[in-house]
Formats: C-alpha cells, sequence, structure tokens
DNA sequence: TGAAACAAACCAACTAGTCGGTCTTAAAAC
DNA sequence: GTTTTAAGACCGACTAGTTGGTTTGTTTCA
C-alpha cells in the first residue's frame, strides 16, 4: 500500500467500493478519504470521475482481448482454440472479478466518447470467438446446424454469468469451473466423431495448464 | 395512451427511459416531464423513485418464477420439465426485455428493505431449476457427472445473456432462440441413453406450443 | 528554483423529495 | 333535484442536501 502511487491506490479502492455499491453509490469524497488523501489529488491523476471509471473497463477488455488472440495464435485446431480461450477467458475472472462487476454492471454511464473506444475492443473480441466457431464448423469438429453468433454469445454469456456467483473462497477453484464450461461447451458443440477425437484434446490442454501452474 | 391511469404511464415511461439511460441517468424530473405530468404526481404514486425501481423488479421477478413453477407442475419428466422452463424463461425476454435490463443493471440501487424481497424470490426461481437438474440426474436422464448448481446458474446464464443482444426485430424469433437454447442445453446435460428418447420429446414440446400459439 | 504532486476550502449545478393548493367526482345533506 | 362536503388525484414552485469539479495554497524533489 505504500509503495504504491496515489492513481493505483485510487483505482484499486474504486474498484472495490464500485463493486460493491455502485458508480453512483460511490462519490469522489468517498474513495479520496478512504485512503486519507484529498480532491486534488484525485483530479490531478484524473480528468474526471469519468475517466476513472473508463480506465477500469478498458484495463480489463484490454487484457482479455490479448489473451484471447493469445490463444488463438497459440493452438492450431478450432476445438484447440476453443478450450484455450474459455480457459483464459474464465481465468481472468478470479484477478479482474471487480473489473468485470463494474464492465457489466455501469457501462451505462460511460460518456459515448469512452464507450466508443470500449465498444470496438468487445467487438474484437466477440469477432475472436465468432471466428473460431466459424472454422471449427468448416473444419467439421463442431456440428454443422450451428449458428455462429448464438453460439458465440450463449458461450460468452455463461461465462460472463461467472461474475454474478464466483467466490475465489468458494468450494471450486477458478481452473475447475473453467474446465467444467469446456467439458458443457464441447458436448453442445462438437460432432460426434470429434467427440471422439477430442479426449486427447482435451487432456492435452488440461496437462499444459497443469504444467504451467508448477512454474 | 388516454385511457391509462398515470401510474401505469409514470411506469411505462421508467422503463424505457431506464433501460436507455440507467436508474442514475434519469430523473423523476424526466420521467414526468416526458408523459407531461407532475412531481406531484409521480409521489402520490410512488413513496419514492426507489420504490418505482423495487416495482419494476418485482412484477418481472414474480413473473418468471410463476412461469416456472407453471412450467415444472405442467410437466412430468426431468427433461420435459427443463424444456418447458426454458421455453417460458426465453418467452419473457420479448415481453419484458427493459423489465430485464433494469433488474440485471440496477438492482446494486435496490435499498436493502427492497432487494431483501427481490432476492427471496430469485432464489426460489434457482431453486426450481436446480430441483429439475437434481430429479433428472437421479432419474438416469442427465449425466451424472454434473454439478447441479453449476450447471444451473450455466443455463441461467447463457439465457439471462440474450438481455445484450436480443433484438425483436432480428433475423431469429424469440421462439426460435428459445429452441435453440433447448438444443444446446441438452446436447451438454442429457445421457447418452436419454438423447435417442429425447428427440419424440422435444418434438412433443415443440408442436405443443405450436397449437398453443394456434389459439 | 521551478515544476509536478498533492491538500483543503470552496462553488455551482443538480436532484430527490415536500407542501400548500386546485380540480374533479361522487356521496351526503337539504 | 340542487347544494354542500369530502376525498382522492394531481400540480408546480420551492428547498435542503449532495456531489462533481475548481481554485488557491503548500510540499516535495529533481
Amino acid at each position: 500500500m505504500a509503495n504504491k502511487t496515489l492513481k493505483e491506490r485510487i483505482i484499486d479502492t474504486a474498484l472495490h467500493l464500485f463493486e460493491q455499491y455502485g458508480y453512483h453509490g460511490v462519490t469522489v469524497d468517498r474513495i479520496v478519504t478512504e485512503i486519507n488523501a484529498s480532491k486534488g489529488g484525485f483530479y490531478h491523476n484524473f480528468k474526471s470521475k469519468d475517466e476513472l471509471l473508463y480506465h477500469i473497463h478498458d484495463v480489463f477488455i484490454t487484457y482479455v482481448l490479448n489473451k484471447a488472440q493469445a490463444a488463438y495464435e497459440n493452438y492450431k485446431t478450432p476445438t484447440e482454440r476453443l478450450c484455450a480461450i474459455i480457459q483464459s477467458f474464465v481465468k481472468v475472472f478470479h484477478l479482474y472479478k471487480p473489473h468485470i462487476t463494474v464492465f457489466y454492471q455501469e457501462s451505462t454511464y460511460l460518456k459515448p466518447e469512452y464507450s466508443q473506444k470500449i465498444n470496438e475492443k468487445r467487438d474484437e473480441f466477440k469477432q475472436v470467438i465468432f471466428r473460431v466457431i466459424r472454422e471449427g464448423i468448416a473444419a467439421g469438429e463442431f456440428r454443422p446446424e450451428l449458428s455462429v453468433e448464438i453460439t458465440g454469445m450463449t458461450i460468452i454469456g455463461m461465462v460472463n454469468w461467472t461474475y454474478k456467483w464466483y467466490k475465489p473462497e468458494g468450494p471450486m477453484t477458478i481452473e475447475q469451473i473453467a474446465d467444467y464450461f469446456i467439458d458443457f461447451i464441447l458436448h453442445a458443440v462438437l460432432t460426434e466423431e470429434a467427440k471422439q477425437k477430442s479426449e486427447n484434446i482435451i487432456y492435452f490442454i488440461k496437462n499444459k495448464q497443469a504444467s504451467l501452474r508448477s512454474f
């Protein structure tokens, strides 16, 4: 706490207050009081309260987008890629839960200039997922009758909803939850033929992840 | 418009304004100006702005809960019940999209006394779904390795997320979306044996719905 | 010494809620 | 059948409190 800059302390505090009380439920005064700082310090670091909200949005969506793109590039088959994306996506909830809560509850209140920037990245993220599904169908790994968009939004929806119930101290680790989602989704999207082969893939990814953990 | 009571007009207007600008993005003044009414009229019908927010929440969750309970009672097997609940749940989005948007974006701002009442009904709703899944596993229709809670939240999550992208004028009707979700979910939860039999069930429900529509 | 980082008092705008009063309607009294 | 009374529905100007943002002053450090 001591060796953090004021800006970082403001963000951290705001994040947790926003998560609990909502953007409009927290005043600038309260944020600075909480860390024994002043409004002058706040407005030295941020143009406005809106900019702080934007910053929180941006940190999260940028991280998620990069992770998804990395997951796409690190694997080759659609099934592998889908698994990797879901895994990285779900794992974000462990680190960024307050960001996510703010992201999905308060984005209405972003000023147009800000929300446009955020939406661009959000769309890019969606496109990565849509693309994987499209390629999965083309490759014969995913069921041909699937709708790319709805399947994509279904996956995004079920994963995103995690922020409503996930608790770090809960009975399941974030990795277990990720595995659960992968299992659920693969059962729903894979063709019968692909399901036979997929067991190897799933184990491959799980083990890769396990080995990464031991670093 | 003319033969609606002031209270109804306030709710309708507030709903659409809240959906677009958020609870805190809309003042009481704006609501009443929009319908050529007055603040006096507003506070004659509602104790506070909070009470209006509560009212919107309550209408929605009460409706959804009743529909889920009815779906449960009207069918006998877990698979049928699950299909019926999902179908009724998804169809709510057609009528209550503004309610739902407000429900999931603004519930943070409900005063404790109000949010408690809402949460009770929300929990009841979850329990209906959990119960169906639990009974489905016990009956051997759903895969035994499923987690009741996570599967339940997964289903609730993917369906709820619909409010972020569903547009009545979009390419798919709400019934088609419901069928899509049912297909997706059944692929994920049914055992191999149950999948063989399920085709009949799905057709049964779809036809029953179709015949109801012709009334 | 001067610029960046922060503090503290201050301000202007906004907004939920109030309160005295008016209009309409319908029952009660005559 | 007409007048009186009363109550509910609604109006709109007003207020008190809140809150984002500013201004002016002080410290720190290169």
